[in-house]
DNA sequence: GTCTATACTTGGATAGAC
DNA sequence: GTCTATCCAAGTATAGAC
């Protein structure tokens, strides 16, 4: 699919360009992501960014929709058959941990950020946070419909929650380098989610103490 | 305190260029910041913060310094006469909003996603989080201690998770422009604060319809 | 479609006059 | 302690040869 500007070589060279800005996103932030360290970054030369692109900051915009289609495919795929509260965290633990390593939440975190000082960016991005907002809801919505989270919290407030928590704890995390602590707190949610299913929803009532009912921090 | 390089004037320059460097944060973000662009925000000599600071990023975490300090104090003062979870929920929704009004957050959020091109702010940055770190972890526990949340929730969990949720929120919110999504989650957790309260602390069980267990979004 | 060369701007940082 | 002047590296972007 090639932009308005530029037309693709044989080998894929917008391809190829498209994933430099990623890597150099992830490696050097927003503020470190210039034309230059992106060329330096898949060993191309600079002005194909600008043939191809136009400017570097609708290079960066390209990027978070590859990056954003490949992961949607992932979350969709990943919530197939999901139908529980304790599953659905199941699943947010193993997606976030890949999103986590393969840098897919800095990506979004740095360009949010970057929007700051790149004030086009935001609408743009807004528009594209808005699939995970409405991905959120929905798998929320129908994995706590017979829960206490259901009655107590909307989904949309859910879903906005998640997606702050998301970035948060992406940035803590990459900060300090220590996987630990978002580790404990997605493991803590699984119990959670199942003590309040059995609480509410089940006839026997379920123990926070019972191993059985413990959810995620697999690994 | 003046830093090791350069003595501070007579009429507080140092300060003058810290507040500059603050105000260029909150409206350009870290990729925004240069040193020329402090500079004209403050209309002082570019040079004056080489000479006082030593080099740009040092006047960030200087700048981060005071801001810090001065929320600090502000916190610290808010949770004097909390005792209760939802008493917690209302000073938190306050404070959350002063941040986010005064650009506090942005200025935290800013750095920690900077420090990814200038990986020297990062070990700085963590260091200076952790006071917040202790500060939450010490609020929660002290008022969530007869709760459910006391025993199904460590406070140092739920001390990292808050510090992340404000991080989250703040990108979000100063992304789209609308303050409604973060206030409405305030507003939940005001209630859900007085209903969980209610179910395992009082004898009188509370119930979520009761207008007069709502507690936040006051404004 | 890709490369070299280059124009122009901005940024970090320092020297030296005041 | 502050200002002017300046060096040099790095950035965006374009023109034009291949």
């Amino acid at each position: 699919m090639p932009t308005s500007t530029g037309r693709d070589g044989p080998d894929g060279t917008k391809q190829r360009i498209v994933e430099a800005a990623l890597a150099t996103l992830k490696r050097e932030g927003f503020a470190g992501t210039s034309a230059r360290a992106i060329a330096r970054e898949g060993d191309f030369n600079q002005a194909l960014i600008f043939y191809h692109f136009g400017s570097v900051n609708d290079l960066l915009l390209a990027a978070l929709d590859a990056s954003s289609k490949e992961r949607m495919t992932r979350y969709r795929d990943g919530i197939g058959g999901v139908s529980t509260l304790p599953q659905l965290v199941a699943v947010a633990t193993e997606i976030f941990r890949e999103d986590l390593a393969g840098g897919h939440v800095t990506v979004l975190a740095e360009l949010i950020a970057g929007s700051s000082s790149s004030p086009e960016l935001g609408p743009e991005i807004v528009a594209r946070l808005d699939q995970f907002m409405a991905f959120a809801e929905e798998a929320v919505g129908s994995a706590g419909k017979d829960t206490p989270i259901g009655s107590l919290l909307p989904a949309s407030e859910s879903a906005y929650a998640i997606v702050a928590l998301y970035l948060g704890l992406e940035l803590l995390t990459h900060l300090d380098g220590d996987t630990s602590r978002a580790e404990g707190l997605f493991a803590r949610a699984g119990q959670l989610a199942t003590v309040l299913g059995g609480l509410f929803g089940s006839a026997r009532p379920v123990r926070p103490e019972d191993p059985s009912n413990v959810t995620g921090g697999v690994r």
